[in-house]
DNA sequence: ATTTCATTTCAATCTTTTCTGAAATCTGCT
DNA sequence: AGCAGATTTCAGAAAAGATTGAAATGAAAT
């Protein structure tokens, strides 16, 4: 294989990836852009700056800027910088599993948690103290208390495998690998 | 408390409750009609036809029809009937963890498993069975590899968590819990 | 077979989100 | 301070996505 015919193969490799990537985002409410300049710097694995990002992925100045600031904000790039070279440079997190935690925490923190603040607010609306709670009202409570014990746990449980310290932070990769090997009823335990 | 003012109380309850789903849902890129109708079918606990779900949403006949369409899709709610009534009626699967395993289950089998499918032909594009792999191609393969890996666990993990069978389907919640009071190198163990 | 009511479909429309590009702002150098 | 990039911002443009409503299709009753 000719050092030619590699380039153009990992330019294709590359691209297909960022493509999936950008796909995958958007599914998730992830803008595609962002997701595909998060794909760029992770499959390159190399700082690009602003110039570079925008004419690999065809975007204008101003939707780099914003994808940029917004993966920042994430935690799954950081910014660095060259000697003698004026311009920001980006380079993403490296580490899989330590992206799926930033993504992972940024997600419950913006979603799951303010879904449970509303949850308690409704209660508070609909006190079930009184004895004389009529038959509807208690069985809505049920339900939202149904609701809320699972979503407390799943913040819980980011604060646990997620959270920003180091201290249990590997513990992300290690639970998932417990439990791909639990047994459950299903099987018996022959996975 | 009269019946009237708990009357009003239990519908402000399930419009604040059928507004935060909503929410929650198109940060999540499912549509906020559709995680609306099914909120509103979770939270009365009722089996609604069109009619109702239409007026109590403010929304087209067209649009319950696909809406109520997606969620039967997604495994979320049920189609019955009443005697006498020609109309469809429709119910929200009642328990919360059934419910997030159907969830879990789809939104893998449509978003993980197609990025799975597209990492393996990109490797296909990429050998390292020649010795001679430039630098650049090998190093792409290792990051290919890592997300791969990454990605296949959640797979796994959800066709054991969240399988449509009953046998190992009720170990979502099971593990969850495990997993809260599984002990972390950050707190050693005092959660 | 026909009528009647219910549901689905889909082109047109409306809404929301995303993107652009140029002006404004910032930053470090001389 | 003044200059030369580099970056950010944001109003308007474009694209994507959601919604409507009416016609087409389907399905039970007569």
């Amino acid at each position: 294989m000719t050092q030619a015919e590699a380039a153009v193969l990992l330019r294709e490799a590359q691209d297909r990836f960022i493509a999936s990537w950008g796909r995958m985002g958007s599914a998730w409410g992830i803008s595609r852009t962002m997701a595909e300049v998060h794909a760029l710097l992770y499959v390159t694995g190399e700082p690009m700056n602003t110039d570079e990002i925008m004419e690999r992925l065809a975007i204008s100045r101003g939707n780099v800027s914003m994808s940029v600031r917004a993966l920042l904000d994430w935690g799954v790039i950081q910014k660095t910088h060259k000697r003698g070279d004026r311009k920001d440079y980006f380079q993403a997190e490296q580490d899989v599993w330590t992206m799926l935690r930033a993504i992972a925490r940024e997600r419950i923190k913006r979603e799951v948690d303010p879904m449970l603040q509303s949850l308690e607010e409704i209660r508070e609306l609909t006190p079930d103290t009184t004895k004389a709670t009529p038959e509807d009202l208690s069985a809505l409570n049920t339900r939202l208390d149904a609701v809320q014990e699972c979503f407390e746990l799943m913040s819980v449980l980011s604060h646990k495998f997620a959270g920003p310290t180091q201290g249990g932070g590997a513990g992300l990769k290690a639970a998932a690998k417990l439990l791909a090997k639990m047994p459950t009823r299903g099987d018996g335990g022959r996975s």
